[in-house]
DNA sequence: TCCTCCAACTGAACGTAGTTCAATTTAACG
DNA sequence: CGTTAAATTGAACTACGTTCAGTTGGAGGA
């Protein structure tokens, strides 16, 4: 029977993974807590440590979901969309946008998690940003065709820079905030500029 | 002798900022303890409490210096800088972008500080924020005369925006990162597309 | 100059975190 | 079913920000 041991730990993991899913989104990261987790999943307070190194292990584990979900979401839109080029990077920048205003607290454990100095992110959260850029590289090569790729790589990381800038200033900062109508505008705006 | 108590506490006050800020320009502002700035500063641990409500509240003045620094920058470089619109909304956005690279954790500071749920930011931040927003405002209405004022705020506001994103997702992220003539380009790039 | 009183200052103590580890429980195997 | 090693537990440890009862020291009157 090698394996009943592997069998409930992975439950545990599984579960404490979508419990702190859970309390990410309602309460944000910044109020989750260790016992509360050990709480909910009713395991003891030192049986998260023998799954996760610490907790920024598990919010790691969370982010990647929210990694997928984004993914999924601009996949989602983006099927939908008109077949111009230019009209694709509107709904994928908008579908970014929708999402993070609809999953805020999720969106922000993202890119509010601390990595400490120097330390790199981990693998897969490059190549789902990586995804995320190839989604915008393919109609900006078209609408592109003369720039070289390396400039075109530059440019595709410029756009979806520029489209995060303008959500996590518009969404996140008390700064007044910008109404919904006008952000997608703002974002319509920049990208038909940008690609023209 | 009207005074030998607030001179003391002014005292303390402009010594804890200046240490406040030294610290976080040197290791962060995740490394700052209130027990190191008592320690640093010669004063008890409790006195930081009778000058700020918090260390939050002391952040918040680090911050304000922190901003003068950056309007002051962009201000010297715009002083510097030809007298065509598009090239000054350059300036300014590589302005921007070097005072972040060499400031980064000051920089950080600015958005890393927490505001709990809701919490609107300060009536002198959002008034930094306009006063960076008005050096943007000037070029870009000069550049789109027809553009009227509600999208010329908008626009404005995008601008800034981007070129934040830019400089957030090139510097912060360990992602590979991108090395810093590439940004001030990519800044360029971005600018003399969305001004054109 | 000295005394008195009250505001200001002090730092030990408190509450709340994440994390650890000695003691206990439990699964795997002969 | 007994033995043993690994997994699990939760009280304890450390490290924070913050508080507050006790103490100190300054300002005004005698």
């Amino acid at each position: 029977m090698a394996g009943k041991v592997e069998i409930r730990r992975k439950a545990l993991r599984e579960n404490l993974i979508k419990i702190a899913d859970q309390r990410i989104g309602e309460d944000g990261l910044a109020n989750l807590r260790a016992r509360d987790l050990a709480k909910d999943a009713g395991c003891a307070l030192g049986a998260i440590y023998n799954i996760f190194d610490d907790l920024t292990d598990l919010i790691l584990a969370v982010n990647a979901l929210t990694f997928k979900r984004l993914g999924a979401a601009v996949a989602a839109d983006l099927a939908d969309a008109p077949e111009q080029p230019i009209e694709q990077l509107v709904v994928m920048g908008q579908a970014y946008y929708h999402f993070a205003a609809e999953n805020h607290n999720h969106w922000r454990a993202l890119f509010d998690l601390p990595r400490s100095e120097g330390e790199t992110a981990p693998e897969w959260y490059l190549e789902e940003m990586g995804r995320l850029f190839s989604y915008i590289h393919g109609p900006l090569s078209v609408l592109r065709p003369n720039l070289g790729e390396k400039d075109l790589h530059l440019f595709t990381r410029a756009l979806f820079s520029s489209v995060h800038g303008i959500v996590l200033l518009g969404i996140d900062q008390a700064s007044a905030g910008v109404p919904e109508k006008d952000l997608d505008r703002m974002i319509a705006l920049l990208i038909r500029q940008i690609s023209k």
